[in-house]
RNA sequence: GGGCGCAUAGCUCAGGGGGAGAGCACUUGCUUGACAUGCAAGAGGUCCCUGGUUCAAUCCCAGGUGCGCCCA
């Protein structure tokens, strides 16, 4: 070994260094042979930065792309970032204001320069964070939703939809965004209840002095009211359909109708409707041809020239509403009420329904093949639970709201003459064909809608735009569809949904054949993370380590409420007392992939990850071992080794097995399996035994030279196995043990290794062979430890009713025992030798196999007897158990034939093993007697 | 109101029709020549409740309770 291993994994000296080798050597980009294997990265948001929902979805899809590499295939993982329309125009904005200049200042062409200068500055936080991660994307083929040709794709998309009459444009209820000032989609949209009031009004019948009670939450919006809505069936009311009432305030006279839509049970089961500023007001306005009126701005103030009411903000409007009515002696009574209010996901702000000219997606027929598409597998969730929510609202689809009225972002191709008249087309010269085709002359001026398209409908196009379509370019051609997409259950509408219905319509075929949907990472408390909590990890925190004040700033700075940052303060002290200690990539990594559960929800836990640092750091010793000892020792795959010893045998099919269960877990996306079989054999068998044995052979001088030499090559050879296996998930720790294990690799990667060099064991008895040495070792120790004999004391141990493959095993390994167990001697002992000083001894037994060591003091008699009745009771309950099965004729008659041989020799053991605890309790009695 | 999910050790979570598992935490003892980010040995569970199916239920089914999420 050329390079000197320090004793501590320290992962600071080698990622950097090892990523940027990977990088510049091209070693991401496919190799054009072997089977196309192709992720799309769900594009992060360009003004984003990385959080651990980005840092667990990375890992995910990086073991995949690794392991597939490893196994030969031709792997491509797209990486790129998404231009995230409104959340971007908010950063810029907001920096511009900062310098006191507003967008609108600014003018559209400058602003939208301003964007693009943002984004060069600062738009690759978020790529170099995932550098960090290592995650192994083709960093040669980044694309943005706003470069050229993926802007191309935009429009030809828009255009051919609209040719196809599945878009359209029209006056519609939009959420209404009123500090953006554009429209939302409605799931963009958060609804939560929040605490507010149900007003109860007096609305007076129109001539009469009857008046009818109406229930509102929203009083402000009775300006606009149109009709008064009771429910037909209800007989309180029923006299007063087809009435009329005289709306307060502003003296309209409106209708009494019925309809189906009013609960009799709310309120007093008379509701005003206001068409122009409710979502159900409006469906019944379109039911009973009522009149819309819209009494807001865009701003949400109130529009009634004339009126008092007129300019006040929505919240003035309701008070003055009030004030006025109570005036008029017109409030029955105000409760309190506990109501959804919807929130804009990127503002926080109340959303209104307003009514505008948006640009929609007519999404049922494009829902229905993609519906069948889910239906006849053609895709497949994993889990596969998540199809039922993918048809919830696939079955339900509304159209598709994709128009802003923002700046930045895919401007709507469609140019507008003075009449009104819309020409949508690929670019101005052909928008400009039409019209003169359409006037007959060129008499005409055109101006661009000044909307922009909703960020998503470039990303549901990411899986063929960024592949080159509308061209049929070779990435097209050879990696489309991809293979799976990993993303969070929370995008499978806006997203998920979304690709697939695009991907059928243009691209001819689903965008990937699997979505494996993963959880969202929670906090320890299993709370969301967000800045307002002030709860957020950061996973480059994780990785380099932070104190605790500079966590504390970063988690109370730019909050939206800074009143909570004494409590976030007090919380963060509590939680993290010295801060954040550096756990390194591979720790990070492991970690998700160990909670990479099927739940929907990952609980994240500093607990957790600094047992996966502990882990790399044992994996680090232990190459530091293997190396140390395996000098001039050459490494070979793991099928081409001709094991001497039954160690290595023995290792080696416990290796092939591991590789088997990790294969098969990968290829049903379970990472919480394989990685759990990945720790287990590394450290559970690995280290734990086969280092320790191999200790053993190797200072033996009586063991022969070319056995020596094979436990050595089996060393080395299952290290190297090992790493590889691992390395899907811990890439830096692995590259460098790997480079480490032969000095002329110092210059090739891991990451184009097999992944395991698949055989199948041999039919040999090693494996129990050494099951049972293992036994017995831990036998012996068992009996050291509960008889206070010294760790370090060598004892002699004796044995009895070996059997002739016992007595051979033990034979064979007879330094291995002794020298694990810490013995002068382990030889056999005759019944009269026993029974000559029972006193001396303690026995235990491992089916006829009996072990026998001396005695240390006999401390706490007590709580040596209390365990063994213990154990006594415990084993008394097994013998009942097992009698009543045995005695019962329809368990005999019924249950195979294995379970009820098990059954009886489980019952046999046990009575074995009961006689040996009668045996020892006895001594110990006997003991205290003398 | 509709839909989905969860309930297993102190905590976080795997598991699976036939002997209850892991990590962390905990107890005890150890500088055993890779590793104290370690080694060894332990303690700890009514597998939410009730009923059903079965020779056999923690697992399957039904109902209940509690908690969470999504949609309206």
């Amino acid at each position: 070994m050329d390079k000197q291993l320090d004793s501590v994994y320290d992962p600071h000296l080698i990622e950097e260094t090892i990523y940027q080798q990977w990088e510049e050597s091209g070693n991401f980009s496919p190799s054009n042979t072997g089977v196309p294997y192709c992720i799309m990265i769900p594009p992060p948001n360009v003004t984003g930065s990385l959080h651990m929902g980005h840092a667990f979805q990375n890992t995910l899809m990086d073991a995949l792309i690794r392991y597939h590499r490893m196994k030969g295939r031709n792997t491509l993982w797209q990486v790129g970032t998404d231009h995230a329309g409104i959340a971007t125009q908010m950063v810029v904005e907001r920096l511009l204001n900062s310098d006191g200049v507003s967008r609108v200042d600014l003018g559209r062409d400058a602003f939208i320069d301003k964007v693009w200068q943002w984004k060069a500055d600062s738009g690759g936080t978020i790529t170099n964070q995932l550098r960090r991660l290592g995650a192994s994307v083709d960093w040669s083929r980044e694309r943005f939703t706003m470069d050229e040709d993926l802007s191309n794709a935009v429009r030809e998309v828009f255009v051919s939809l609209y040719e196809d009459g599945l878009i359209y444009r029209g006056k519609r209820l939009v959420n209404w965004d009123p500090v953006l000032l554009t429209a939302i989609s409605d799931l963009e949209v958060n609804s939560e209840e929040e605490d507010g009031h149900l007003w109860h009004f007096r609305y007076p019948i129109t001539d009469s002095n009857e008046t009818v009670v109406i229930a509102t939450t929203r009083p402000e919006t009775m300006l606009g009211d149109t009709a008064v809505a009771v429910h037909p069936d209800d007989e309180r009311y029923s006299h007063l359909v087809g009435m009329t009432v005289t709306l307060p305030l502003v003296n309209r006279v409106i209708p009494v109708i019925a309809d189906n839509y009013v609960d009799p049970e709310f309120g007093s089961g008379c509701v005003k409707i206001t068409p122009a500023h409710d979502f159900n007001d409006y469906e019944v306005g379109q039911r009973h041809d009522l009149d819309i009126i819209n009494v807001m701005t865009p701003q949400a103030s109130i529009d009634l020239p004339g009126t008092r009411y007129h300019e006040m903000t929505r919240e003035a409007a309701r008070d003055a509403v009030v004030a006025d009515l109570e005036e008029m002696e017109l409030v029955e009574k105000v409760e309190p009420h506990i109501y959804k209010v919807p929130r804009g996901d990127r503002t926080g702000q109340i959303i209104e329904p307003y009514l505008t000219d948006q640009w929609f997606v007519k999404a049922k027929p494009l829902a229905e093949p993609s519906i069948e598409a889910v239906k006849d597998g053609t895709i497949r969730f994993v889990p596969k639970n998540w199809e039922r929510t993918y048809f919830e609202w696939m079955e339900n689809i509304e159209d598709w709201c994709i128009s802003r009225q923002i700046w930045w972002g895919h401007r709507v191709p469609a140019w507008y003459d003075e009449d009104g008249n819309i020409f949508v087309a690929r670019s101005v010269d052909e928008a400009i064909k039409q019209a003169v085709e359409f006037h007959g002359n060129d008499d005409f001026q055109l101006r661009q809608d000044t909307d922009v398209l909703d960020t998503w409908f470039s990303s549901a196009l990411w899986p063929f735009s960024t592949l080159g379509w509308p061209q049929e370019s070779d990435a097209y051609q050879t990696f489309y569809p991809t293979n799976v997409l990993v993303t969070g259950f929370d995008i499978i509408f806006f997203w998920v949904a979304r690709m697939i219905m695009f991907g059928l319509k243009f691209a001819s075929d689903i965008p990937f054949h699997e979505v494996y949907i993963h959880g969202l990472v929670r906090d320890s408390e299993g709370q969301k993370m967000s800045k307002s909590k002030g709860n957020i990890l950061d996973p480059l925190d994780l990785i380099d380590g932070i104190d605790l004040e500079p966590l504390i700033r970063k988690r109370t700075t730019g909050l939206m409420q800074p009143d909570l940052a004494p409590l976030i303060e007090t919380a963060t002290r509590k939680e993290f007392p010295h801060g954040i200690p550096a756990y390194g990539t591979d720790a990070l990594r492991f970690t998700f992939a160990r909670l990479a559960t099927q739940g929907r929800d990952i609980r994240f836990d500093l607990g957790r990850i600094e047992g996966y640092r502990n882990f790399c750091n044992k994996l680090w010793n232990a190459a530091r071992f293997v190396l140390m000892n395996t000098k001039d020792v050459a490494v070979v795959p793991i099928n081409q080794l001709n094991c001497q010893t039954a160690i290595e045998k023995w290792i080696v099919s416990e290796l092939q097995h591991t590789a088997d269960e990790i294969q098969r877990a990968f290829e049903v996306y379970r990472f919480d399996i394989a990685s759990k079989y990945l720790y287990e054999f590394i450290w559970n068998e690995f280290c734990a035994w086969f280092i320790e044995f191999t200790k053993i052979v190797m200072r033996d001088s009586t063991v022969e030279e070319d056995c020596q030499q094979s436990v050595r090559q089996t060393l080395l050879s299952v290290l190297d196995a090992s790493v590889r296996m691992l390395h899907p998930f811990m890439p830096f720790i692995t590259e460098e043990i790997w480079r480490n294990i032969v000095e002329d690799r110092f210059d090739q990667s891991i990451m184009f290794e097999n992944f395991a060099d698949d055989f199948d064991p041999p039919a040999d008895d090693a494996v129990s062979e050494i099951t049972w040495i293992k036994t017995v070792i831990s036998s012996i120790r068992n009996l050291r430890s509960e008889n206070n004999i010294k760790p370090g004391e060598r004892i002699v141990a004796m044995h009895q009713h070996g059997s002739e493959q016992n007595t051979k095993w033990l034979t064979d390994n007879e330094s291995l025992v002794i020298e694990i167990a810490r013995l002068k001697s382990f030889a056999p002992l005759s019944d009269s030798d026993v029974s000559g000083d029972t006193n001396k001894f303690v026995s235990t037994q491992i089916g006829d196999f009996r072990i026998f060591v001396p005695t240390g003091e006999l401390e706490n008699l007590e709580e040596q007897l209390k365990r063994l009745d213990k154990q006594m009771k415990d084993l008394d309950d097994q013998i009942a158990r097992s009698r009543n099965k045995l005695n019962n004729e329809q368990f005999l008659q019924k249950a195979p034939a294995a379970i009820i041989e098990k059954e009886r020799s489980k019952l046999s053991e046990s009575q074995k093993s009961q006689s040996v605890l009668l045996e020892r309790r006895n001594k110990l009695v006997g003991s205290q007697v003398i």
